[in-house]
Order: C-alpha cells, then structure tokens, then sequence
DNA sequence: GCTTGACCTCAAGTTGACTTGAAGTGGCAG
DNA sequence: CTGCCACTTCAAGTCAACTTGAGGTCAAGC
C-alpha cells in the first residue's frame, strides 16, 4: 500500500497508462523509482493526476500546467494566473450563454425561416463579427470517453 | 456587385480563401460559378458564413453544420438538434461555473499551500472524479488569432 | 527452469480544422 | 500581345494530446 504499480494508479485515477507514460515524459509527473523495468509512483500522484485534470478542465494546456508545477517552488501556485484564468472562463461563459440563448431562440422561434427572424439575424450578424470568436479559450469537439 | 471574387468574401467575412476553398470541398458552400478558374460567389454567401460561424461557436463540428444543411430542405433548421444543443451549453456552462469559482477560490485562498485548504481539495476531488470532463463540448486551447 | 503476460521503449498514427507550398492557369492592365 | 500576379489544384504539413503497434524485458507463479 502507498506503493503503487502503474496500472493501479490507472485504475484509481481514471487516467490510462499510456498517458500516464505520456505525462511523465512530459514531466507532468514523475515516478519514485522502478522495480525493474517498472514505474512505481508514491500516493501524491493522485493529486497530482486531479491537479492535471483540473488544470485540463480549465483550459490550461499541459505546457501551462508543467510550467505551474516548476515554478511551485514559488511561495504558492500563481494567483495572478489563476484569477486571469478565472475572468477567462468569465468571458467564455457570457459568450456561450449568449450562443445558448441564440440557439434557444432560433429553435422556438415562430418566423417562418429562420433567416426572416430579426432575432436570429442579429445573432448571426453577432456571429460573423467575431463576436463569438475564441479569446484563447474555446469550444472544442470529439471527447474520447468510451473506448 | 453582388458577384463577389474569393478574395472579396475574405476580406469581408474575415474567413481566409484557404478555408472558404476548404470549406467548398467539405460541402459547407458552394461557389455560383467560375470565371476562368476562379470561384465567383452571390452575397448569401456571407449569411452562410455567419451561419457557419456561429454552428462552430455553439460547439458544433463541420460535419455537423453540413448535416444541417443539406436536411435543410425539411421544415426548419432542425429546433430539436439546436435545443440540444443548447441544454448541452448550459451543462459547459454549469462546469465551466465550477471551475471559475474553483479558480477563484484557489486564487484568494489564504491558507499557506493550496493543498491544505479545504475547497480547494473538494474542487480537486471533484476534478480527480472527472466531474468536469466533458460532455461532449469542451475546452480548447490554441486558438488561430494573430497572421 | 520456464512460461506468462503485464510492463517497457520508441516510432508512428489519429483527429479536426485548417494552413502551406509547389507548380500551373488565365484575366486584365499596359 | 505580353507579363504579372491573383487565383487555381493537390499533396503534405501543423497542432495538441494522446493512442497504437511492434518488438523487447523481466517478476512471479507453477
């Protein structure tokens, strides 16, 4: 216990060995040594693995989040870029719930097409100023999940 | 006027006449003709690519925006894939929430390492239990912009 | 001692949405 | 008529974050 082999840590972190391999090449993680050939990681990986995820699920890059763990010698983590990030993820927002509302619009929306519908010509004209254009953060598509 | 040359609709849609060709050969438009070889397109190109824009910006892919076209024939757009669509934002935006006052948190926490403070430890069991995975809609990094 | 199979490495492939580059064409100003 | 150069095509490259595959190693159970 407390020693874990790197199928465990998949098994418990959710993340697949191959990327696990992958981050540690990244030198988003590190093992505490081999038995052999074999990686074996102490019990701080799992918080590792959830401040990857974490990081991940705010729109840091892997190159972001590396550089964060480096620079950790540093008195904490980096308020600035965390809060930059937060007002980030503020405007990210504004923008999809102005999408939202537009999709909403366009699906209720009585107007015999939807291209007659001022509402919905407004939006669009939105849409093609840039308005809805990524900041550094963006939509993306093709979760991997079910394998 | 009113025919427009491909260097014509860049400039105005602001989409590069690499990706309106791209566009073209994905079936996404069509130009009305050629003058020599080269492509001439009618304004309702422009609310195409408005419409276009705005499919990417809701988080759908290029296939999808096609789909949506060529069915564009039926009734209306498709309401009940544009609802969808937008219940699915409002679950990214829920998350994205999350994480914003995670961030936020983790940025004003005074607690002496983040690992210590109680919220943050919740948001990153949260993050390790893949509560912010995505949907099917997610964050992205790396966004063309500048050139 | 031998087999098994989970683990290893390293290179190459995948996905989506484009961009870039090389090589060719042809409309139009002069 | 000529030359320029914006346009064309088609193949290949890019980016991020992984995954996959081939070929190899070795700890453990029988």
């Amino acid at each position: 216990m407390s020693v874990l082999d790197i199928s465990e840590v998949a098994r418990r972190s959710g993340v697949p060995a191959s990327t696990l391999r992958y981050y540690e090449e990244r030198g988003l993680i590190a093992s505490i040594g081999r038995r052999g050939l074999r990686r074996l990681f102490g019990p701080a990986i799992l918080d590792r693995l959830a401040l990857i995820s974490l990081g991940r699920a705010a729109g840091f890059s892997l190159d972001e989040i590396a550089a964060m763990f480096t620079a950790e010698h540093a008195p904490q983590f980096d308020r600035t870029a965390l809060s930059a990030k937060a007002n980030e993820i503020d405007h990210t927002i504004a923008r999809l719930a102005a999408m939202r509302d537009g999709l909403r619009h366009a699906a209720a929306c009585r107007a015999p097409s939807h291209m007659e519908c001022p509402t919905f010509r407004r939006i669009l004209k939105a849409a093609a100023s840039g308005a809805f254009e990524p900041p550094t953060l963006a939509l993306r598509r093709g979760g991997r999940s079910a394998r």
